[in-house]
RNA sequence: GCCGAAGUGGUGAAAUUGGUAGACACGCAGGACUCAAAAUCCUGUUCCCCUUAAAGGAGUGUCGGUUCGAGUCCGACCUUCGGCACCA
């Protein structure tokens, strides 16, 4: 019979379920690795050929750790809340909950479908509430938590509440906290007499969970803020998107900046990815100045990383939001600074961007260069962003471009602070090399000196007028967590009618969502969750005082921040994770997924690491030491898979026609696992003719064992491609380099076919190596020769002898000056003396040398001879 | 503009430490089997010159360098892809 894989495809995948083949418990006694996929959102799409493509690479891997006698935890589930079901709910009524289950089911079957070897027992969804109930308890890990920067690691609240009650903010730097707006100082006396609402709002610097009033993408057509990201997919679907500035729930990632950036030289991930988040994060070192207001008491702060060029400061810009616009506007210049505020407040930062032509507007104030003196005028500009460093800075013109460009156009003044080659009045000058000029004041001076020392010098002379210091900055933001949608996970905090706030009790989670008959948008900026009347409103049974639930609910980054942590705890119901398990399991040592993920998910699901690690639920700094990306798969033209291109490749219609194995083998064959590649149907079937070999090398049409397979002794040749192949898959698998794998199995195969018999040991064995490859063909072939069970758990991996790899007797390049002129064959190791002796006799050698001079004369054993003559 | 990755036959690619460039596939050409086709099997297949073979020449984005020898190392440049984009 021919190879009906679709029959042995299914017969397998059924034996696998019933026997709980990939089922995986703790052996903290055996080797551990967690290997992870990136878990999928469940699309009403189905699969496309790009997930199958990570999933496949980590279940070779998996299988061959296995064979291997290692205890692998393999886990699938799903990222299941998102916007397109709850679009999918406002036109039909249908509640996102039943269209999600559908693609569940889809995806799974489509999944089992491949062969994957996933432990099912383990699948989590982020929308079942026996799991959100989790991310909620997360949720309220982080809200009871500050960032302490002297331990440099988070700390519960109720830590600094005793603190406040004991010291005040005495022992605080205060500066690292509070944002734009500098949290003020107190003391413990002030503490202790402050009202719960003003509290609250003193702790809500502090809390690595926090509300603020900021300005968000607001799309009134989908009745929600949008992340940055999402922005630009629906302006083109048509969608208006506008800046408000609206409350909204933020994460202070910022906190973590430095300990993400350093621990994110401990990974194993693409170099492109760490140097992605670096990037994110941005550190720079500078230095925080206070600059004095020309006729006010007040001061205006800002960050520079050139405090060398201070005496070149000749102006200052304000962010158009800054908080001391109105303070340093005069009266006839109100009306026109109002104006650019508005305009700017319209535009988002993607805008604001896009026109780099310098706009702005003098505000009428001044304030004073405290390093000469001088009355310099502060103008507002959108250039200068609120969310970076104060959001001031001060101009130098003469060696910032920005400012130069805005100098130019406004005609302010530029001066010439650090040597520069050319008129810095006709060309800007941003070298640091040259030594500072024009740069001394009674108290300190700085000219002569290069960047390093004036930097220490004129930033020490700050520090001794307390007018300034060393600071680094980062262009990290904190997080917008809330969304106004129905369907995420709600956040678990009551707001009350006296202003204050309160967390649901962790006896109450989970917070379920409300069964709603409508999924329109509330018609407010707030989510449907509003119309839930009964839902919303709560009283406390206690004091019997008022309050209404919050109603945002949380991103899709919630639940796919910490599912891998649930995948080795799944059905705990006392914790989220427990502490032993995790001592077992953690860390993550092999995650595939897109690259598309290189900076958000990673980096969110990196932070509530650290938060958990800091507050002792988990046990790693890290979660996923090695990371890799599956390259993309691009469609037969060349171009990226679409709808509107009509190249979009269903994996359902590959494996009907070429099988489950064709499909796994063809993504892996089709070239390097990270790299970009396109689809080829005439690849697939180049890989589904090498699995019809395979059958028919070891069955006949009559469906017996082919009678070339019997007692024999191996070829030399045989044997030798046997233990190379055996050698290469083995070194090939755990590197993730399966292309040259499936290679060098073909390369047997195709020797197996020259061979007029094979040793049935041998046959037995080549199956294992190729079984997680192609683990139904393999599963199946070997029980047609006898086997019993299932390889996965009856068979171990194969050992190769390497000292059968090598030839006895190897090829051997004749050059003269590097070019190649004969070749010959001698046996493996002849010495050297006989290597050149043997190339002489080469005629055509003796023709390229004869009569000229033997200058030199290399010789690689087993390799080359190589003359060069004159 | 800045940062990162990559450029190898007609196509996907291989060559892991500087040592036979193009393994393995796809495609194509020729042949075997067949009444015929499909499937399968065999042979060839980097390009140029040549009737063929031998021999020769060129060749891993471009130009240059180091070396007996460079896809691999160094320098400059070009192109493509990905990311960031007024971050003071």
């Amino acid at each position: 019979m021919s190879y009906d894989f679709t029959s042995i495809e299914k017969k397998w995948q059924e034996y696998w379920d019933l026997h709980g083949t990939y089922r995986t418990s703790d052996e903290p006694s055996k080797k551990k690795l967690f290997v992870l996929d990136m878990f999928p959102y469940p699309s009403g799409a189905g699969l496309h050929v790009g997930h199958p493509e990570g999933y496949t690479a980590t279940d070779i891997f998996t299988r061959f750790q296995r064979l291997n006698g290692v205890n692998v935890l393999h886990p699938m589930g799903w990222d299941a809340f998102g916007l397109p079901a709850e679009r999918y709910a406002m036109q039909t009524n249908i509640h996102p909950s039943v269209t999600t289950d559908q693609n569940i089911s889809t995806f799974r079957r489509q999944i089992k479908m491949l062969g994957l070897s996933y432990d099912w027992e383990r699948e989590v969804n982020t929308t079942d509430p026996g799991y959100y109930r989790w991310t909620q308890w997360i949720f309220l890990q982080i809200y009871g938590s500050w960032y302490d920067h002297r331990a440099k690691r988070a700390r519960p609240v109720t830590d600094l509440i005793a603190e406040f009650a004991q010291s005040g903010t005495s022992k605080l730097d205060l500066g690292l906290y509070g944002g734009n707006a500098e949290q003020r100082p107190f003391t413990a006396a002030e503490w202790n007499g402050m009202t719960e609402p003003q509290r609250q709002a003193v702790l809500r610097e502090f809390r690595l969970a926090y509300v603020a009033e900021i300005p968000v993408n607001w799309c009134e057509g989908l009745g929600t803020v949008l992340a940055n990201e999402e922005v630009d997919e629906w302006v083109e679907k048509g969608y208006t998107v506008e800046r408000k500035p609206m409350r909204q729930w933020m994460m202070r990632i910022t906190a973590y900046s430095e300990r993400l950036l350093e621990d994110a030289a401990t990974l194993d991930w693409p170099a492109s990815t760490v140097e992605m988040q670096k990037n994110w994060i941005g550190r720079s070192e500078g230095a925080e100045l206070d600059f004095a207001l020309a006729d006010r008491p007040e001061r205006l702060r800002v960050f520079t990383t050139r405090p060398d060029t201070i005496f070149g400061a000749t102006y200052m810009v304000l962010a158009p939001e800054h908080p001391m616009v109105d303070l340093l506007t005069v009266p006839e210049r109100k009306e026109e600074v109002e104006r650019y505020r508005k305009a700017a407040s319209l535009k988002s930062e993607l805008d604001r961007g896009i026109d780099k032509e310098k706009t702005g507007v003098f505000t009428g104030g001044y304030a004073v260069n405290p390093a000469n003196g001088k009355r310099i005028p502060v103008w507002i500009a959108d250039y200068v962003l609120m969310g970076y460093g104060f959001g001031a800075i001060m101009a130098v013109p003469a060696h910032d471009e920005r400012d130069w460009d805005f100098a130019k156009k406004f005609g302010l003044e530029i001066v010439e602070v650090v040597r520069s080659p050319h008129d810095v009045r006709e060309k800007v000058h941003t070298e640091t090399d040259g030594p500072c000029v024009n740069s001394s004041n009674a108290e300190v001076s700085i000219d002569g000196m290069t960047y390093d020392d004036a930097f220490r010098t004129i930033v020490g002379w700050f520090e001794s007028k307390q007018l300034g210091r060393k600071r680094v900055n980062f262009k990290l933001r904190d997080w917008l967590f809330s969304r106004q949608r129905y369907w995420g996970e709600p956040i678990p905090i009551i707001h009350w009618e006296d202003g204050t706030m309160s967390t649901v009790p962790e006896s109450e989670l989970p917070l379920v969502l409300p069964n709603l008959a409508k999924f329109q948008p509330s018609g407010t900026t707030e989510s449907p969750l509003a119309l839930a009347a009964e839902w919303v409103q709560v009283t406390d049974p206690a004091t019997g005082r008022k309050g209404r639930r919050e109603t945002n609910t949380m991103p899709q980054w919630a639940g796919s921040s910490w599912y891998y942590l649930r995948y080795i705890d799944p059905r705990n119901t006392e914790t989220f994770c427990s502490l032993e398990k995790q001592r077992y399991w953690l860390p993550v040592d092999l995650y595939v997924g897109g690259a598309e993920h290189a900076v958000l998910h990673l980096m969110y699901a990196r932070f509530w690491h650290k938060v958990l690690f800091d507050l002792g639920h988990v046990t790693t700094a890290e979660p996923f030491m090695k990371l890799r990306h599956q390259g993309t798969i691009l469609g037969e033209n060349n171009k990226k898979m679409s709808k509107s291109l009509g190249n979009v490749v269903n994996p359902d219609d590959v494996v009907k026609e070429y099988g489950a194995d064709a499909l796994r083998l063809f993504e892996m064959f089709m070239g390097p696992l990270e790299e970009m590649k396109p689809w080829s149907t005439k690849g697939v079937e180049g890989v589904f003719r090498f699995l019809n070999r395979v059958w028919r090398l070891y069955l006949t049409e009559e469906d017996a064992v082919n009678p070339v397979i019997g007692d024999a002794v191996p070829s030399p040749e045989l044997l030798r491609v046997y233990h190379q192949t055996v050698k290469k898959v083995t070194e090939d698998v755990p590197a993730l380099r399966f292309n040259t794998a499936i290679a060098q199995m073909m390369i047997f195969i195709n020797e197996a076919y020259r061979q007029e018999r094979l040793p049935r040991s041998m046959m037995e064995d080549f199956l294992i190596v190729l079984a997680p490859f192609a683990p139904h063909i393999a599963e199946e072939l070997r029980s047609r020769l006898g086997g019993a069970g299932s390889l996965f758990t009856s068979c171990a991996w194969v050992p190769y002898d390497a000292s059968l790899t090598v030839a006895d007797t190897v090829e051997v390049v004749a050059q003269v000056n590097g070019k190649i002129r004969a070749k010959f064959t001698a046996p493996l190791d002849t010495p050297e003396a006989e290597l050149k002796a043997l190339a002489m006799a080469e005629p055509n050698m003796r023709a390229h040398v004869d009569g000229k001079t033997v200058v030199k004369e290399i010789i690689v054993k087993n390799k080359l001879v190589n003359l060069v003559v004159k």
